[in-house]
DNA sequence: ATAATAGTGTCTGTGAGACATTATGTA
DNA sequence: TACATAATGTCTCACAGACACTATTAT
């Protein structure tokens, strides 16, 4: 029965929004096994023994356990499977695509965040699952509310915009996004706080916040682009 | 080692679309192990000493082997893992959607296409793949060619009006549906057989012809649906 | 006043919704 | 002829793209 086993994981693409309107993905140093020492993706071995009550609290378990950090959207992506991604021999891993609120910090020192631009070299197939992760974002970002998660509940439309930059890889015009907005407005998805922003210069910001509901995206009937 | 391993498999949830312009979900009895005689997803056991290169092998496997039937359109929709959905214990699952064509036949006595419409009372948790599965084709049946995928290469606006309505568990008005054929045939995803076919009745229909192109999906930039 | 940034208004184009109309076959 | 079904045309509406214009703050 045991010979029927194969070794499983589950590993986490966890993404937070930068002051400088990049991503940065969270990356943990590996405490044992192969790649020993070596910067990854945060990640937990799969199997009857560990208690999860299913994958997706494995999911919780690999980014509340160590890192500590609640994701504000956590979505499974996909399942890789192979023999060549572990170097222990035939392996599965299902990789979750997690949005952190902005102000996530880490503090351990076997724990960073690590620009998404230019990031390579990671071990296993992990530069892989990042890509997978990031079409995910991109493609959803096209048609749903998605990248406001990586916003702070309370927010302003200059900081929508850079999530949705961020997450598109290209300009977006902020009347369309604007459009977006109120349209969730209007269904009750986001709500107009009356408070304001001010920042150093220029008028100041009008400040909303984001009340999800129901599955936590929003889905409009176009695309955001052209 | 083998102590951090688990039970793995691949099931298929593979579509045909009947005469009545209905969903057909392809089953198999059971010859072995938990359920052994009961119809359930085709499926197989993923472990490193059967040779499958990945995962997607695995699941083509899944298909080809006992079935022989090969899918127009095959992807992965999600992995389902938990104590409770095997009698064996903690086991993980990587379900997959298949489209098949519509003249797609099984022969042996240990499978059978059943309807998808009241269907109910599969073994392990595959009624709950069933309906994953059912909502990812509706979802990207939506903003996507996918429909298309369920008919022959040669095919009528009516047939693929059927095929679509099928998808979406609702109706479709033809004339944007012959909207949006026309785009994919100024993109060379369709072109225009000049054939005609004679239904009983009414006038004739023109016969278009399927190409896909890279990816096999066209991609909308609206919904479909209001 | 000027610079900087936020927010609104206007015009155009695309494509879906709904429905009427025309076209082409069979009985 | 009547009937059935396919295909086309027309009108409206929602919303993205682009860009101009107005509004509100700091210096």
């Amino acid at each position: 029965m045991s010979s029927a086993q194969v070794l499983a994981s589950v590993d986490i693409v966890a993404l937070r929004l930068d002051p400088a309107q990049g991503l940065d993905v969270l990356l943990i140093r590996r405490a044992q096994g192969p790649f020993e020492g070596e910067w990854a993706l945060p990640g937990v071995l799969v199997n009857g023994r560990c208690a999860d009550d299913d994958l997706d609290a494995a999911a919780k378990r690999a980014l509340g356990g160590k890192a500590r950090v609640e994701p504000q959207h956590l979505e499974q992506v996909a399942t890789v499977g192979n023999a060549r991604r572990d170097p222990r021999g035939w392996s599965l891993s299902t990789f979750y695509l997690a949005l952190l609120a902005p102000d996530t910090e880490v503090t351990a020192d076997d724990l960073r965040f690590a620009p998404l631009e230019g990031l390579a070299g990671l071990p296993f197939d992990h530069d892989q699952l990042v890509v997978q992760a990031r079409e995910r974002l991109s493609s959803k970002s096209v048609y749903t509310s998605l990248p406001l998660h990586l916003l702070a509940p309370r927010f302003t439309v200059t900081e929508a915009l850079g999530a949705f930059q961020a997450c598109l890889g290209q300009p977006v015009q902020h009347t369309t996004l604007r459009g977006r907005l109120e349209k969730m407005k209007g269904q009750g998805w986001i709500v107009d706080t009356g408070e304001q922003n001010h920042p150093k210069m220029g008028r100041p910001q009008k400040v909303l916040e984001h009340r999800p509901g129901a599955g936590g995206l929003f889905t409009f009937d176009r695309s955001v682009l052209s």
